[in-house]
DNA sequence: TATTGGCACTCTTCTCCTACGAGTGATAAA
DNA sequence: TTTATCACTCGTAGGAGAAGAGTGCCAATA
C-alpha cells in the first residue's frame, strides 16, 4: 500500500489504467495499455505487473477475463502521488471569472453562479457553501417591528453575509424599549463572532439593563437566533448531468445521491468536515466518505475566504473522475471566489 | 372531445382506464377492465367502448395488440369531469400538520417543510415558491453599514418575508446621513407594495430631502434593489423518489427534468403564471405545460396566502399520476400553509 | 533473470431465433 | 346491442451460439 513499496513501472502502468479508466469507463486490459501508452513492454509483461497491483489491492478485476479497475486505495495513491494538476485553459479561466463577477443580490447569489459554472466545466455536481457564520464577525445587529407579535432580527457580519430571523413576542413593546434593546446587543455583541456569543451570550446580557421580555428571546437556552442560525446554506449544479455517468445508471446509485444532494445538513457536515482542518485542495476518495449514500463517489473540495471566515465549494462525481482537471478548476475557483468576496 | 358527447358507459370505462393505468402503468386491456370492474359487461363490449375512445383522441394504444393509455386529452377530461378527490387518511392530515407546525427560521423553513411533505406524501416532487414580493407590503426597511463603501439594505415586509441585498456605495457616508436617508425611506416608502414602489420609485425619492449620493443607488433605473428583489425563491424535494417512476427510467426525460428543476426562474414563471389567475386547484397537464422539458409531466398546484399576498406550492410527475389524491394533499396543504402564515 | 509470444481457457455480450402471451379487430351468433 | 370466438399482430422472454476481449500460465528468448 505504502508508495515506497512500487517500481517505477507499476506506478507508471498504474497512472496510465487510471487515465485510460477515466476516459473509458470500461476495464482497462493490458493491450489496451500498450497500444495507447507506448512505454515499450508488451502486453505480457503489463500484464504481470497488474497482477501484482492487484494482489496490493490496488486494481481489482470486475470478473475473470476482464480488464481492471482502479480501487479507492488505487485512486488514493493516484491521487497522493502520480497525479499532475492539468492546468486550465484561458477559456475555462475566462469562463470562471465570467461567472463570478460580481452581481447583485450578494453571496447567495454568487454561490449559485459558482456551482452551476462548476458544474458546466466539469460535467460532475458542482457545490458550493456559504461561508461559516460561527466564525463570522457580528457587525451589526437590528431589531424591527413587523407588527404585534412578530419582531424581525437582522444580523449583519463583516464578511458581507447578513441573516434575518422572525421571533415571536408575546407582549407589546413600547419604541423606546425596542431601541434601548438594540443599543444594548450592539454594544455587548458587535465584533464579536457568532460562536463567541453563542457561547457566553448568558453572562453578557444578564443585568445589561435590556426589558426583560426582550431579554429573555436572547438569553434562552433554546432561543432560535443562535441555535439555528449558525447554519450554513447551499446550492448544487449539474444534476442534470451526472445522471449520464455510466455509474448513475443504476437507479439505486441515483436514489443514493439524490437524498444525499437534498438532505442539506449532511452535505454541508461532508464537505466542512475536510476543509477546516487543511487549507488547500481536499479530496475524497469512495468509501473514503463518513456518508454511506456516497460512498462510490469522490469528493473535490477547497475553502474560500470570505472576511475573516471560510466557505467551501467542490465537486462531487463518481470515484471515476479526472482529479487532475477538477483540482487545478476547484483550487482556481476558490481562489477567484476568495478575491471576489474580499471585493464585496 | 366534448365531455358532453361521451356516453355514460365511455365515461365509466374511461374512468376505470385511468385509475387502472395509474397504478400499473402498463396499458391496459379490455379483460383487464372486465376483471378488476365489475361492470356487467364483457371485454368484446368495452372493446368496442375503447375503439370509440381511441377515436376521439382520449385513449391510444402504444402499439398494435396493447392496450390502451390516456392521452392528455383524456387526463383532461378525467380531471374536468370524472375525478373525484380522494379524502386524506388522518395520518395524512397528521403529517401535513406536523411538518407545518412553525419552526424557527421564518417562512423559508417552513416552506422547504411543505416541499418534503409534499413529497412524502405523494411520492412525486414537492415543490413551494415564496409568496410574490411584488405584492407584499413593505413595512419596514433599515441601512445598516457594514463597512466603508458596503451597505446592507434590510426590507422588512408585512407578509413576514424579509430581504437583505449589499450595495455598493463609493464615497463615505455619515452617521447623520445614513439616518436620514433612513427615515426619508420609510416615510415615503414604507405601507406600499414592492410592485408598486417599483414604478413610483423615482417620483417618491426625487427632492425628497435624502443625500443625494445615497439617493441616486435607489432611484438609479438599474438599481439592483428593485430589480432583482422580486424574485421569488423555490424549494423542491422528492428528487430521490421520482427517479424511480417508470417514466423516468429514459434518462433523456429524467434530464429534461432536472434541467427544469434547477433553473429556478422558469419554474417559478410555470407554478405562478396559473396560480394568479385562479384561486382553487390548477392542474396542468402533459403538453399543456408552456416548458417543453416536462410535457411529459403534469403539475397540481394552489396558491396560498400570507399577509395580502400569495405564494404557490404544488406537486409536480409524470402526467400517470393520482389526480385524485394529489389534488386534496395540495389543497390541504395549501390551506395549512395559509393558516400557518397568518400566525406568523 | 526479466521479458515475451503463444495458447488454452473463461466469461461477458451480442445476435439471432423461437415460443409465448397478451391484446386486438372482425365476424357471426345470441 | 351484446357477446363468444378466432385469426392475427406484435412485443417480450428465453435459449443457443458465435464473437470478442482479456486473462493466466508456460516455454522460449535475450
Amino acid at each position: 500500500m505504502a508508495f515506497e513499496a512500487l517500481t517505477e513501472r507499476e506506478k507508471k502502468i498504474l497512472g496510465c489504467l487510471i487515465s485510460h479508466y477515466v476516459r473509458s469507463a470500461d476495464p482497462v486490459g493490458s493491450r489496451a495499455i500498450a497500444n495507447k501508452f507506448r512505454l515499450g513492454i508488451s502486453p505480457a509483461t503489463i500484464r504481470n505487473t497488474m497482477q501484482d497491483l492487484e494482489e496490493m489491492g490496488l486494481v481489482q478485476q470486475p470478473h475473470t477475463s476482464a480488464g481492471r479497475i482502479p480501487t479507492d486505495a488505487g485512486y488514493r495513491i493516484f491521487v497522493d502521488y502520480l497525479l499532475r494538476q492539468e492546468p486550465l485553459t484561458d477559456a475555462e479561466k475566462a469562463a470562471i471569472k465570467d461567472g463570478l463577477r460580481v452581481g447583485a443580490g450578494g453571496v447567495d447569489t454568487i454561490l449559485e453562479q459558482t456551482s452551476r459554472v462548476l458544474a458546466d466545466l466539469s460535467d460532475h455536481l458542482g457545490i458550493s457553501i456559504t461561508p461559516q457564520l460561527d466564525d463570522s464577525v457580528l457587525c451589526r445587529i437590528e431589531l424591527i417591528q413587523m407588527s404585534e407579535g412578530k419582531l424581525l432580527v437582522v444580523l449583519a457580519f463583516r464578511s458581507g453575509l447578513a441573516r434575518t430571523i422572525l421571533l415571536e413576542v408575546d407582549a407589546a413593546i413600547s419604541r423606546l424599549e425596542l431601541e434601548q434593546m438594540g443599543q444594548v446587543l450592539n454594544e455587548k455583541l458587535s465584533g464579536l463572532t457568532l460562536g463567541h456569543i453563542r457561547k457566553t451570550i448568558q453572562e453578557r446580557l444578564v443585568d445589561s439593563g435590556g426589558s426583560p421580555k426582550l431579554l429573555r428571546l436572547f438569553i434562552d437556552d433554546d432561543s432560535d437566533i443562535w441555535n439555528n442560525l449558525g447554519s450554513s446554506r447551499m446550492h448544487i449544479g449539474g444534476t442534470e448531468k451526472i445522471i449520464f455517468q455510466p455509474e448513475f445508471a443504476d437507479r439505486e446509485n441515483l436514489k443514493d445521491l439524490m437524498k444525499m444532494l437534498h438532505q442539506e445538513s449532511g452535505l454541508i457536515q461532508l464537505l466542512q468536515d475536510k476543509s477546516n482542518k487543511n487549507s488547500g485542495i481536499i479530496i475524497t476518495i469512495g468509501a473514503e466518505n463518513r456518508a454511506k449514500e456516497i460512498q462510490s463517489c469522490s469528493v473535490v473540495s477547497a475553502s474560500y475566504s470570505a472576511g475573516n471566515t471560510t466557505g467551501t465549494i467542490g465537486i462531487i462525481g463518481p470515484t471515476r473522475m479526472p482529479y487532475g482537471k477538477l483540482m487545478s478548476l476547484v483550487k482556481y475557483a476558490a481562489r477567484q471566489l476568495s478575491k471576489v468576496m474580499k471585493g464585496k
